[in-house]
DNA sequence: TCATTAACTGAGG
DNA sequence: CCTCAGTTAATGA
């Protein structure tokens, strides 16, 4: 795989904040990143590890999550390729939730010296790398709303939307429809609900004609009505092109 | 294994 | 009394 494809979805999501010039670029795509292929569901990184080197998702999702004693699990936040979910591992010894692959992934590793090295060079990146940071923190204080105060058809709705928005801007959506591979045992964990649940909430967003969630792939059929459902205002993403 | 559905339950408005 | 969501169990793909 040839640099340009490995950091390719990573370019794409740091230049649509416009900061970045063609040295940053090639400064990016020539950052020495060890690829390595991952089995669905497997350990990316796990609680408690020192890392050496960041992530990049090059291919495939990825979901941030923590397990609790008696089994339970709470996903924390969905990834997809042009994401470095461990951004935090860069400046936080110790991993404090595993990062597990969804599917078959394709992950490139960073070393940590080669990152620290970069954005003392190039300000720009380092500008990037932080305003990512922050928008992550945004997008988690979301997914808390989201879990703690909507009720289920909202909540799956506004999932939905997001994820829409951001596989958009990486090029992984056909209009409106996307793939989302994930199991309805796997959304429960991310929305904190059963998978019983989903099922029935999914059942009543299609029968309302807002959403077809089938065979792992989301068509929105209703976007206006699905974004009232949801509270839905993409300005967290801060992506917007104007 | 995963998705679907029904029936029942309790919490809370 | 109604809505929402968890539990259990049965069944289908």
């Amino acid at each position: 795989m040839d640099r340009k494809t490995i950091t390719a979805s990573l370019v794409k999501r740091m230049r649509f904040s416009e900061e970045l010039d063609d040295d940053d670029v090639l400064a990016i795509e020539t950052l020495p990143i060890a690829v390595k292929d991952f089995a669905d569901n497997q350990h990316v990184v796990s609680d408690g590890e020192q890392p050496t080197q960041c992530c990049l998702l090059i291919e495939g999702f990825a979901v941030r999550a923590k397990t609790t004693k008696d089994g339970g699990r709470q996903i924390l936040s969905i990834h997809i390729p042009g994401d470095i979910p461990d951004l935090q591992s860069l400046y936080l010894q110790e991993m404090d939730h595993d990062l597990i692959a969804l599917t078959a992934c394709t992950v490139g590793f960073i070393p940590h010296l080669a990152l620290r090295e970069l954005v003392r060079k190039r300000p720009n990146i380092a500008e990037v790398f932080w305003r990512d940071t922050l928008i992550d923190a945004a997008m988690f204080r979301q997914w808390i709303v989201n879990v703690g105060q909507r009720q289920a058809p909202s909540r799956m709705a506004h999932l939905i939307l997001e994820l829409q928005r951001r596989l958009e801007i990486v090029g992984r959506t056909k209009g409106d429809s996307f793939r989302l591979p994930m199991t309805q045992d796997e959304l429960a964990d991310a929305l904190g609900l059963t998978a019983v649940h989903v099922n029935r909430t999914a059942k009543q967003l299609r029968q309302d004609g807002l959403l077809l969630i089938q065979r792992q792939t989301v068509k929105i059929l209703n976007k206006e009505k699905l974004k009232e459902l949801a509270d839905f205002d993409d300005a967290y993403l801060h992506q917007s092109t104007s």
